[in-house]
RNA sequence: GGCCCCGUCAUCUAGCGGUUAGGAUAUCGCCCUUUCAAGGCGAGUACACGAGUUCGAUUCUCGUCGGGGUCACCA
């Protein structure tokens, strides 16, 4: 059975670019009746963040990718907390100690540093470990250990020669042996690398394809290494392209909105941000750009994914956002989704008709949910008087002033009173923006706003009234 | 810097030897219109460069250039 996996650390925010790859995965593996999986690689203990995790599992249900194997949802290949599998990590490490695969590496992280400058300052092209302890005896080695002295656990590999990686998308790919270095798989602490860890818990969990980031290509013959000098089955490698900054570089935190959590908050719905990322290297068939999961599976496929490391860009979202909010979403979703801006900008929505009228009225003129209680704000607090629109108010008072004894004794509704509206500046010789302009100012503050009808309707006749007799 | 990957409009992309190089976002213009949007229509903008291969290269090969990634006891 084919199984796909993610494994993201929990380290910080959780990161578009986990979406992106959970959505790789989950869709090939479902395209297969296989299984996606998530393991928390939380070996770093350093950088090790209690939140992080559920955070990161909420925003995967939140999109609508969760994993069919998780820490949460558990499943039969072991623990999916990676520090709670070390005990086979550091079996598997003493296992390549034995088989003279891997050795013990006595220099501390302060020698290693000093070497590293030395070799920078001497220009020298390569700047990996130097391999000093690779050779030290059987006796020796145990010697040092014996006497606790520190150390690391590092593949031994080969000297000469390549290794050759077969990726899916780029065909093979060829390392120089003189290219490699000797990876640390165990560290000091007793916790694996990502090397290992990854790689063998791969391995026991039966992942049988590797799709993650272009990043991790170079240190792929080391996983290869680390699969061959255990005997054990090689994935398929596939290396999807990197999301990129708006300068190209790798998509970060510091040049980009790289949070998941923040797209939310802003009122990106779940489905276009998972639509947007789907676009993201990949295109539909037939070039729709509107699809979503159920889409990709049908039409999913590696030769139709490109290369070029696509640049995140974020009015393209908003704008695909917008098209969710006005052709996807019915009015109803929409109102749902809105409501919660609109509550904690402190209107009150007891009047559901009301509000259903207002979002009608306002779903072409918002592309995020947050934007939505700022352009609403006239219809559930008092107006603020724009400048240009008490421009307008004064030029028009006198229409207002006309106007209102025709308004007040009719029927609230747009078609009783446009003709009214018509009919009253046609008498008057003035144009029909000169009426409705005044009206707008006066009902709204401001020079934009929905239509006319939509807007006197959702207002409702009394709140009308008194915004134009305010205004006059 | 070494190695590895990549290279079509500003951006996301279609193209898989012969096309007026197509679509989308953004920008601009027009239409619709009581305003602003939305929508419709239209415009400008791209095959990085140089050699090959071929009757013919955006497409295949090589080189150059450019961009990115990586070179941690982080993932």
């Amino acid at each position: 059975m084919i199984k796909t996996r993610i494994a993201p650390s929990p380290t910080g925010d959780p990161h578009v670019g986990t979406i992106y790859q959970a959505l790789f995965n989950r869709v090939f593996a479902h395209q297969n009746n296989g299984k996606f999986i998530l393991r928390i690689e939380d070996t770093d203990r350093t950088r090790f963040n209690p939140e992080s995790q559920r955070r990161l599992l909420e925003m995967l249900d939140w999109v609508g990718l969760p994993a069919d194997e998780s820490p949460t949802v558990g499943g039969p290949a072991g623990s999916y907390i990676q520090t709670e599998r070390v005990a086979n990590h550091q079996k598997y490490a003493a296992q390549m100690l034995e088989a003279g695969t891997a050795y013990r590496a006595f220099d501390t992280s302060a020698e290693l540093e000093e070497r590293r400058k030395i070799a920078e300052a001497a220009k020298a092209s390569y700047r990996g470990y130097d391999r000093r302890d690779r050779d030290l005896s059987k006796a020796e080695s145990d010697d040092q250990a014996a006497n606790g002295e520190p150390f690391v656990i590092r593949i031994k590999a080969p000297l000469e020669g390549e290794v050759i990686v077969q990726d899916r998308l780029r065909g093979a790919v060829t390392f120089k042996a003189t290219e490699l270095d000797d990876k640390v798989l165990l560290k000091a602490d007793g916790f694996p690398t990502y090397h290992l860890a990854a790689m063998s818990d791969d391995h026991d969990m039966g992942v049988t394809h590797v799709i993650r980031a272009e990043e991790w290509l170079t240190s792929t013959p080391i996983h290869k290494l680390i699969i061959q000098a255990m005997g054990w089955q090689e994935p398929e490698w596939i290396h999807t392209p990197l999301l990129r900054n708006p300068d190209k570089s790798k998509l970060s935190k510091r040049k980009s909105n790289t949070s998941v959590e923040s797209y939310k908050d802003m009122g990106i719905t779940p489905e276009a941000l998972v639509n947007y990322l789907g676009m993201m290297a990949f295109s539909m068939p037939d070039g729709r750009e509107l699809f979503n999961f159920t889409d990709l599976l049908e039409h999913f496929t590696w030769e139709r994914v490109s290369l070029g490391g696509p640049v995140f860009d974020i009015g393209k979202l908003t704008w695909l956002n917008g098209r969710y909010i006005r052709e996807v979403l019915t009015l109803e979703d929409v109102v749902v989704r809105a409501k919660p801006y609109l509550e904690q900008a402190g209107y009150d929505l007891s009047d559901t008709a009301k509000l259903t009228r207002v979002i009608d009225a306002l779903r072409p003129r918002f592309d995020t949910f947050s934007e939505v209680a700022e352009k609403a704000s006239y219809f559930y607090q008092d107006i603020v008087l724009e400048d240009k629109a008490k421009a307008k108010l004064e030029e028009g008072r006198g229409h207002l002033a006309s106007l209102l004894p025709l308004l007040e004794p009719v029927a609230w509704t747009w078609d009783v009173i446009e003709p009214i509206i018509k009919g009253y500046a046609e008498n008057a010789g003035a144009k029909l923006g000169a009426v409705m302009q005044p009206i707008r100012a006066a009902l709204t503050g401001k020079l934009e706003s929905p239509g006319m009808g939509e807007l006197l309707e959702a207002l409702g006749k009394e709140l009308c009234l008194t915004r134009i007799k305010n205004a006059v």
